[in-house]
DNA sequence: GACCGCTGTGGGAGCGCTCCCATTCCGTTT
DNA sequence: AAACGGAATGGGAGCGCTCCCACAGCGGTC
């Protein structure tokens, strides 16, 4: 039933109302769900609204109320070269589900230099939005806080640390440490090295201590050397490994904190003519595209990303109309996928 | 009612205009650059607007002018799947880039649904935003054409057919298909087969187009049985590779049109016991990171997805001003990045 | 010296909503 | 029967802008 397409015709409350015979405060009521309506003239405006096409004007809207019916969804331009990248898409998708349920916008924005980041922070203080979901890692950044002083609901995917104030979604990244080096050590592995994230991101530290803690329910020694530090990338991974094969020649086993990172590892691991798995088992985190596309296909510890996209905006939404039955912190549990390099 | 909100404090225009001991509608002026204000009135008001720190309401803007400075990025869907991952940041990184030095809000809308699809179209029809980015491959898709008819800008990621009205960005598909013929054959190819993308999808023609051309340049024969179509997924590639291997054993090279589909056809190989490159050699389209990480490095041809994105934002902001210097369709090239598997 | 056309300027009139107060109209209570 | 209170309602008063009309100044012209 394609309207056609003119700019003035728009009708407005004032003529849903006298169409529906009554008054333009009665119909603000009915759309905005107050209880305090008569049967019957909910159902006279209900029927002028379909008549009519009527949509309500946002800016009118914003400008009398206080809200803006629109979200914001950040992405620190660092952060962005970090993540495996259907990372994003399928938090904006899981996002972006649970936004268009409650009718609310989804804003955008990526801020990749200081100049951008000033223009965002005007952004908040001018009650642009009415919440803000921040994709954010580094434990150093300020924006969280930022946000928070201004007095605007937020959620955060990940922490920064373990006492995060501000709420967040985040997966169980020791879990996943955990179980990927459970999985190894099911295997029969007993030389099980890591090689980790960026050890000021807590994400990493966490899938670090996960990695521990698989060992030690292993019954296996924990040994430094057979921890390498690198930073998500796949040149870091390589790195990594090639460190790792120098001081522990006999290792058996490779957890990896992200495919990526495998993914150089793996191809460290070729040059070294060690076969994967026979003589080195691998396994990755996100079971992002990397991992099915790897040869062998990449054994990896999945995370739940748009599940996250969908509560962290469920999240938000009830921290903004105050009506909180979800958790102030969510941690999503992760789960294996294995496949033939372990 | 937890909500705080509301700052009471955030200055006016009435408030800048007083401050600067000017009337309201030259502070307005001069925030919207017009010509008609003295320089004294020009840097009374600049000094009031940075002592206190004032932003311009978007809503009243809104409300009060025609626009709404805002434009809307639509992704459906079943477009989303099929593109590679890291296309979608990288449109949305250079839109957001060229957004934001226009001062423009980026709201993006994925579309899974018939019914978000209609509720898009009533937003669209409540004139909430100035224009429309629309990244749509689709031959058939007539979000577009509604777009057209309400009124609003609107610019396109790709064309639906060789004579697509609306104003589009492109990248050179056929020369694409072209150069990566031209490139096999140089490596000394002569049986070189394709796998093609879903051709109801004009960028699958185009670059099959490319494919013929680079045939007839390099004086091969055209060869029906050397083309299998497939869907631009990975298990499409495998399948085509499959019928390609089967109808063509002699086959020593192929053009997959994306880099997806070249991992499935590796695989097919690998396990056929075809040797990349030294029996086949293979090239992809995209460039995305499945081609770094291949095991030989996929060469590739390299599309400008970033530009592509700054593009069609500037495009687009020219056509809501209407100040046209850019050209209604634009076909950005293509270049080749070559690795192990040519 | 009265007239003209400029450029700059002030401020009224909305834009379409929400908020809230005043009003009406009931059914109850005393 | 009068008085009361709550539910439903109408509509005024803005929200902070842009648009636009009116008007003040200021040469320059006849």
């Amino acid at each position: 039933m394609a309207v056609s397409g003119r700019q003035t015709g728009r009708p407005t409350l004032e003529e849903v109302a006298a169409r529906a015979g009554v008054g333009r405060g009665t119909v603000s009521r009915v759309i905005n769900g107050s209880p305090r309506v008569s049967d019957r003239a909910k159902e006279a405006v209900g029927q002028a609204i379909a008549e009519l096409g009527y949509v309500p004007n946002r800016a009118a809207r914003a400008l009398a109320g206080a809200r803006t019916d629109a979200v914001a969804l950040v992405i620190p331009e660092t952060e962005a070269r970090l993540f495996a990248e259907p990372y994003f898409l399928d938090i904006i998708r899981g996002v972006s589900a649970e936004l268009a349920d409650a009718d609310m916008q989804l804003l955008l924005t990526l801020i990749r230099s200081s100049k951008e980041r000033q223009r965002f922070e005007q952004y908040l203080s001018a009650q642009r939005v009415d919440g803000v979901l921040l994709v954010s890692v580094h434990g150093d950044d300020p924006l969280p806080d930022l946000v928070q002083e201004l007095g605007i609901p937020a959620v955060l995917n990940g922490r920064r640390s373990a006492d995060e104030p501000v709420a967040y979604v985040d997966s169980d990244n020791v879990g996943a440490g955990r179980s990927a080096v459970a999985h190894l050590a099911g295997r029969g592995r007993r030389r099980i090295a890591t090689i980790t994230g960026p050890l000021d991101m807590y994400v990493a530290r966490c899938r670090l201590d996960g990695y521990r803690q698989g060992i030690e329910a292993a019954e296996l020694p924990l040994d430094d050397r057979l921890v390498a530090a690198a930073d998500f990338t796949e040149e870091g991974g390589r790195r990594a490994m090639r460190q790792l094969l120098d001081r522990c020649p006999g290792l058996d086993g490779v957890f990896a904190a992200s495919d990526v990172m495998a993914a150089g590892a793996r191809s460290v691991l070729r040059d070294a003519g060690r076969r994967v798995p026979d003589d080195v088992a691998l396994i990755g985190v996100d079971d992002s595209a990397v991992a099915r596309l790897m040869d062998p296909g990449l054994t990896s510890v999945r995370q739940p990303i748009e599940e996250m996209g969908r509560r962290m905006a469920r999240a938000l939404l009830q921290h903004i109309t105050g009506s909180g039955t979800e958790p102030r912190q969510v941690i999503l549990p992760t789960d294996l996928v294995v496949r033939d390099s372990t």
